[in-house]
DNA sequence: GAACAAATGTTATGACATTACATATCCTTG
DNA sequence: CAAGGATATGTAATGTCATAACATTTGTTC
């Protein structure tokens, strides 16, 4: 398994296991005080550590984190995001048609492509929130 | 047709559309001292309208914005966007299919999409560039 | 236990973006 | 044309996101 977490990334992974919702590392940072973090290069670190593994991903679109919403499958296959731009939370999916699409058109275009952002924003329709 | 730009906006679309290339707001604001620019938010200002009209699009994965490859066609379909992490370049492209594929996932999920990014970072192979 | 790799702690700084407020320009419409 | 509204501008200050550089500690391997 990838249990082997260090302090920090332990620290990082709960919170925002917790969180339910992307966040910022410095909200991260702030909520992991009173744990003995005091710089944002210690939850920077931690971040890059878990998102190598796999158990976290960057919302581009958003600057921020967000767990991923399978925690055992590290797979680094295409993963598209939806955010609710009124709840705050992500879904996240896979479709191989939408991945097909994107290798051909790599490949016709001798294009090696290292990383792939999909960020759907918009409104989950699940929320009846803030206005 | 659009060619109703302000001053400012005219400025930052010159220079981005001469720049072949993403540049950062502040980089297009070094570009513009000479030319009476002297504070971010007039480049900001500038890049939010023209991205409204379809004339510029913002890299989300690079916090840069980029001329619009196709200067008259203001659409506002969805456009995916293949940087190379060499040279910089930017390719610009559509695939109806893999809108289709995103539309149909949200329409399942009664997800409200307001705005979509697809950004393909790499190497695009027409690059020998700096080692 | 020496030597190397990995993780941590800390300070400072760099890079990207917005708030708040004042002023100016343009464009209606009576 | 004057009045009023909408849009664009100018400026300073501040907020938010991210990394460089360097010192120290911990963990692993032989």
């Amino acid at each position: 398994m990838s249990a082997d977490l260090t302090r920090n990334q332990a620290l990082v992974m709960k919170t925002l296991s917790g969180a339910g919702a992307p966040l910022s590392a410095y909200t991260i940072l702030d909520r992991l005080r009173d744990d003995g973090l005091r710089a944002p290069l210690q939850v920077y670190r931690a971040l890059d550590k878990l998102t190598e593994m796999g158990l976290v991903h960057r919302l581009e679109s958003l600057n921020a984190f967000v767990a991923c919403a399978h925690p055992n499958c590290h797979e680094q296959e295409l993963i598209a995001f939806a955010i609710c731009e009124n709840c705050g939370k992500v879904e996240e999916f896979s479709d191989q048609v939408v991945k097909d699409r994107l290798d051909g058109w790599a490949r016709n275009h001798r294009f090696k492509a290292a990383k792939t952002t999909i960020e759907i924003r918009g409104d989950c329709g699940r929320c009846e929130v803030k206005s």
